[in-house]
DNA sequence: CGGTATCCAATAAGATACTG
DNA sequence: CAGTATCTTATTGGATACCG
C-alpha cells in the first residue's frame, strides 16, 4: 500500500533515538543560517562579506559560526585569497556539500511552491478558536 | 558549466529575503520535533501518546506545540477517537503532508549516508586548533 | 576585510503539577 | 489519554566594540 519505497525506511531510521548523531546533525542543517548559506554557495562561490549582504538579516556572529560548523562537517572549504590589496575569504561547496544541494533543494521547492496553501490554511486555523479558547 | 538544472535556481530564490514567508515555513520545518514527527507519520498515523513514546526526548509541551504547528499548516490532521474506554487522538499525514515526505527524506538519506564522514570530519577539525587558539 | 569578545535581551525548552 | 498552566533554567541570538 505503501506509494513509494522511501517511506518504507522511515519505520527503520534511528533517528528517533535520542542519541542518534543523525538527529544532531539534522538539527544543524535544519538550522535557518546554514541552510541558507547552502542555497546561495550553491550558486557560486562567496567571500564572507558577499554571504553577510546576501543572506538579509543574518549577523555576523552567526555567519561566522554557522560557516565554522559546516566547515567543521567538510560541507564547504574556507580559502583566503589575496584580491587587490587585501585578502578576503572565500567559502565555497565541498564534493560532499554539492552532494546535498539537490535533496536539500528539494525542500526549498516544497517549501516554495506550498507557502501560500499553508498560509492561508494557517488564518483559517488561527480564527478557528474552537479549542483552547479561554480569554486574551 | 552548472551541472544541474536545479542549481540554477539558488541564484533567484527569494529565501535570502528577511520578509519571505517561505524563510519562515522552512525554519519551521527545519525544527528537530517538526521533520521528526512528519517522518515518523510517513510510516503510519500515530496517537498523540504513540508519538510521545517514539520520538525519544521530546516533552509533551514540545509535542503538542510542535503537533499544532504542522495542524495549523495543513500538513497533518488531528482526529480524536473512542478506543475502547477512552478517547484518543490520531494524528496523520495529509495529501499535502504526503508529498512533504519524499523531499524531506531525501535530506534524512543524505544525513544518514554522510554522519560517518561528517563526525570524523569534525574530530579532525577540532583538533587542528590553527585558528582562534587561545587557552581553556 | 574578516573576524573575536563581551554583554544583554529574547526565546526555547525542561520539569512539574493539574484538568476534563 | 491528551492536553494546559506555570515556573525556571538553558540556549540563542542581536548589538556593540575592538583587533590583526
Amino acid at each position: 500500500m505503501s506509494t513509494h519505497p522511501i517511506l518504507a525506511s522511515a519505520a527503520e531510521t534511528d533517528a528517533f533515538s535520542a542519541d542518534c548523531p543523525t538527529r544532531e546533525i539534522l538539527d544543524r542543517l535544519g538550522s535557518k543560517w546554514v541552510s541558507l548559506i547552502i542555497v546561495a554557495l550553491a550558486d557560486r562561490p562567496h567571500y564572507f562579506g558577499e554571504l553577510l549582504r546576501r543572506i538579509e538579516g543574518v549577523s555576523k556572529k552567526m555567519l561566522v559560526q554557522s560557516l565554522r560548523i559546516l566547515e567543521s562537517y567538510g560541507i564547504i572549504d574556507r580559502e583566503p585569497k589575496k584580491v587587490g590589496a587585501v585578502v578576503k575569504v572565500c567559502y565555497r561547496l565541498t564534493e560532499q556539500g554539492k552532494s546535498l544541494v539537490e535533496p536539500l533543494f528539494a525542500v526549498y521547492a516544497w517549501a516554495q511552491q506550498n507557502t501560500d496553501t499553508m498560509l492561508s490554511s494557517q488564518e483559517v486555523y488561527n480564527r478557528t478558536v474552537s479549542r483552547r479558547a479561554t480569554h486574551p
